[in-house]
DNA sequence: ATAGGGTTAG
């Protein structure tokens, strides 16, 4: 049925655009813009940031870039929000280079501007671009606020820069007159814990001057991961239980701990603990776009219908990298399994199957993008930039915190993960 | 009159 849409104005065709990409309903949203197009209405400013954030939510590059085309040759390039949503949805995408192009030609930048090209710089582990921006910023005048401070603190402890850190964040009440909120003090603890000093990280959380939030023990029981401090991690964890009772990625994260410390006993039981209060811990899910289709994958998927292929080619892979001197990190499984099968659940995670055929689908390009909900597995990560090196590409992967760049036996987190 | 861009640890 085709609706009557003549009382409708700018206002409400923007309106309704955008609840529906707010609430999901992408598909109807773009039904909507073609008719309001056909009704005589060109997208406006607001009608194109609204379909940037979509693009955005929707890691859709192409998407965004016909946007970006849009913006181009209708002469929206001077408009603040638009490039910022722009920027923006080119970092969400893995595209840091066209978020720096876009940043670069914005006439003015206001605090958000600036904020989206830190929060961007930190995301991708950029963390001395994402200081050398703040400064920039406040060379122009630009006023930073609480937001601008938690992008550049994540920064700092994405690419361990404690002192610049803890520098930051003393400047926030003495000069910028900002009081550090629960956030940036769990971004102190992240800091402290991810450059592996768990004391200090531990003495900061007890003497802080608000409640410390679940953020900030879950930085603390990550660094306890990373520094395998079991002893720690057993009181962080008793706490993040306490005040986090629903959250089944405490139960996991201390379980890995002790399953990493070969403490198997201990972690069934934890494991036990979670399922006993009906919690489930969220499956791994990698996903790859081919050809504007997004295929998923799940750990031993075997729904792609080229999935033979996919193990074959993950099998020569293997082959290739231990000649190169890959070696299978048997303690990221966590099933009490012997040695040999311990290999082959490793072969099988969802992050290897998605990029195993982003390449085998490559046709020409020279960069692929893997997007998982979790967080990257230690052996896919390791075997990863074995990857990179032997087939000679770049491998972007975001996983639930941010950006990986593997190219030629590297990875831009610099193992720092 | 109604509408648009930026947060966190697993």
């Amino acid at each position: 049925m085709k609706e009557n849409h003549s009382k409708l104005n700018y206002a409400s065709w923007n309106s309704i655009l955008s609840g529906c990409f707010q609430s999901g309903q992408t598909q109807e949203a773009l039904n909507l813009l073609s008719e309001m197009q056909d009704s005589g209405f060109k997208p406006n400013q607001i009608t194109l940031t609204s379909v940037l954030t979509a693009c955005t939510n929707s890691e859709s590059l192409r998407g965004g870039k016909e946007i970006h085309g849009y913006i181009f040759r209708h002469c929206f390039l001077n408009d603040t929000t638009v490039l910022t949503a722009l920027i923006f949805m080119y970092a969400k995408c893995g595209k840091l280079k066209f978020s720096q192009k876009a940043f670069e030609m914005m006439h003015t930048r206001d605090t958000i501007a600036w904020n989206t090209m830190i929060m961007a710089n930190s995301m991708h582990g950029n963390g001395e671009e994402a200081l050398t921006l703040f400064t920039q910023m406040l060379k122009s005048s630009v006023k930073p606020n609480a937001i601008t401070f938690t992008g550049v603190l994540s920064g700092c402890s994405h690419s361990k820069l404690v002192d610049e850190g803890l520098s930051v964040f003393n400047s926030m009440s003495k000069v910028h007159l900002i009081e550090p909120d629960a956030e940036h003090h769990s971004c102190v603890v992240d800091v402290l814990s991810r450059a592996g000093r768990l004391e200090e990280a531990y003495k900061f959380i007890q003497n802080m001057s608000i409640k410390a939030t679940p953020s900030a023990w879950g930085a603390l029981l990550g660094g306890c991961r990373v520094y395998k401090n079991v002893d720690l991690a057993r009181i962080v964890a008793k706490k993040l239980f306490e005040i986090e009772p629903n959250n089944p990625g405490n139960y996991v994260s201390l379980s890995n701990i002790l399953v990493n410390a070969k403490l198997w006993g201990e972690a069934s039981e934890t494991r036990k603990a979670m399922r006993d209060k009906g919690m489930k811990k969220e499956p791994g899910c990698s996903w790859v776009q081919v050809k504007n289709k997004v295929h998923t994958f799940v750990v031993g998927d075997k729904r792609n219908e080229h999935s033979d292929d996919i193990y074959k080619f993950l099998s020569d892979m293997s082959d290739k990298m231990r000649q190169a001197g890959y070696l299978p990190d048997t303690e990221f499984v966590l099933q009490d399994l012997d040695g040999e099968e311990k290999e082959d659940t490793l072969c099988n995670h969802s992050e290897k199957l998605a990029v195993a055929f982003g390449i085998m689908n490559l046709k020409g390009e020279s960069e692929i993008t893997v997007f998982k909900n979790l967080r990257i597995c230690g052996d896919c990560h390791n075997a990863i930039k074995f990857m990179a090196k032997i087939v000679g590409v770049r491998i972007v992967v975001r996983d639930s915190l941010r950006f990986h760049h593997f190219r030629d036996g590297f990875c831009s987190c610099k193992d720092f993960w």
